[in-house]
DNA sequence: ACCTGAACACCGTTCAAGT
DNA sequence: ACCTGAACACCGTTCAAGT
């Protein structure tokens, strides 16, 4: 991981050839790929491509495919305006999460890359910071303002992961989705309260819940919720 | 996906050659590998190998590798024994997330394949069926309890997804840990209770917080929480 | 120091053919 | 009906060599 000193190539710069490429010419290019095409459009080789190089040129500046998903990560974080925040302790930590969620979704290469249980890079600790501050502000001890955090992170992370999976899959498989044929021909013995849902479960499912679950998580772990 | 009719090779059994592998070969070899070696070790050339035949064999029982998952899931499902569910609404629905969460977190390759908004499979139907019938019992319209049961199946699938990149971070990073890094060199004027909370961030967020994070959740989504 | 070509050890899947 | 062999169009990465 860390074997390959990152700033080799660029403090190095006495001898030897004159680069062709640099490490931000292959991000950027990078970005565009999985911005446009997602995560699995991103290959060594047809990143080369893109930036005018052989695959074998990039392994000079990343050290690994995984090592670039890295910087593309950081990448982003450097890219994302922070929000403003509001002055109560409650509004601002719903303002925080409701600010990454909709970050996130906008990129949704970030939650196949993500795998990590705080937010890594320097940038990412902004909103941690904020929201354990919020914490405690609102009356938790330090570690339960961790404890809070990590179970809005949570949340958070889970509905990124499954309304992205759940686009994916309507994508895919076009029409008159498994889903719904199902609750068609549910058994109202077994499942009386499905049925009795019947064809309303596609709709109620596609609703954005995101924020009512958030303010009903933020409401159950903070000690009081102000009126 | 019904390109291929799934029984052909079960009931049409009247002419032709007799079969040398069963799709429930197919499967249970598939599980091996996956319950095992997890889901990077499934490939269908390894599949083959272990069953006895060519990988294009496969394509006589499965259609493609993506229904080879869908049929491990509900391999899975039937294998995973139902929960015996206490009466008062409120701690059967902690009951069933916390039976939901055990299940999958023995499975991490389900995480990886998961991907819908609802548990698919007949089996899966049986948690949300109680899960909303409990949330209706608490005082909850319909509508609310499919809510209520989305938020708390966000939140698990968020707990078990980082859970679990986590670990896989821990194991391929050996040693020193790059957050660990992080966290001693804080700025404190930047972050002022991230870095008082320094080297304790590491315990801190090693434990196992699932639990009260659904409940925090559950009371902030049922109407009132009995005493 | 920077880059290349050839090669290694893999993938999932299609297609035409064999029994 | 069930299975095979050869091939297509890919992967990430290593290694030795070129300038």
């Amino acid at each position: 991981m860390n074997a390959k000193q990152t700033s080799s190539t660029v403090r190095g710069r006495a001898a030897g050839r004159p680069a062709r490429v640099s490490r931000d010419d292959i991000v950027r290019a990078a970005r565009r790929i999985v911005d446009d095409e997602g995560l699995a459009g991103l290959t060594m080789r047809r990143l080369a491509g893109e930036v005018g190089t052989t695959p074998m040129a990039l392994y000079h500046y990343v050290s690994d495919k995984d090592a670039l998903l890295v910087l593309l990560l950081e990448d982003l974080a450097r890219e994302i305006p922070r929000p403003r925040l509001p002055s109560d302790p409650r509004q601002r930590i719903i303002a925080v999460f409701r600010h990454l969620r909709t970050a996130f979704s906008s990129f949704p290469w970030v939650t196949e890359v993500i795998g990590t249980d705080d937010l890594m890079s320097e940038e990412g600790l902004f909103y941690v910071e904020r929201t354990v501050a919020a914490a405690i502000e609102a009356g938790l001890t330090p570690r339960q303002a961790v404890d809070c955090y990590r179970a809005l992170w949570y949340y958070t992370v889970g509905e990124i992961t499954i309304r992205r999976s759940a686009a994916r899959r309507d994508e895919v498989r076009a029409a008159p989705n498994l889903r719904d044929q199902m609750f068609a021909h549910l058994d109202p013995e077994q499942y009386p309260h499905l049925a009795a849902l019947g064809p309303r479960w596609a709709e109620l499912t596609a609703r954005d819940t995101y924020r009512a679950g958030l303010e009903a998580l933020v409401d159950g772990l903070l000690p009081t919720a102000p009126g």
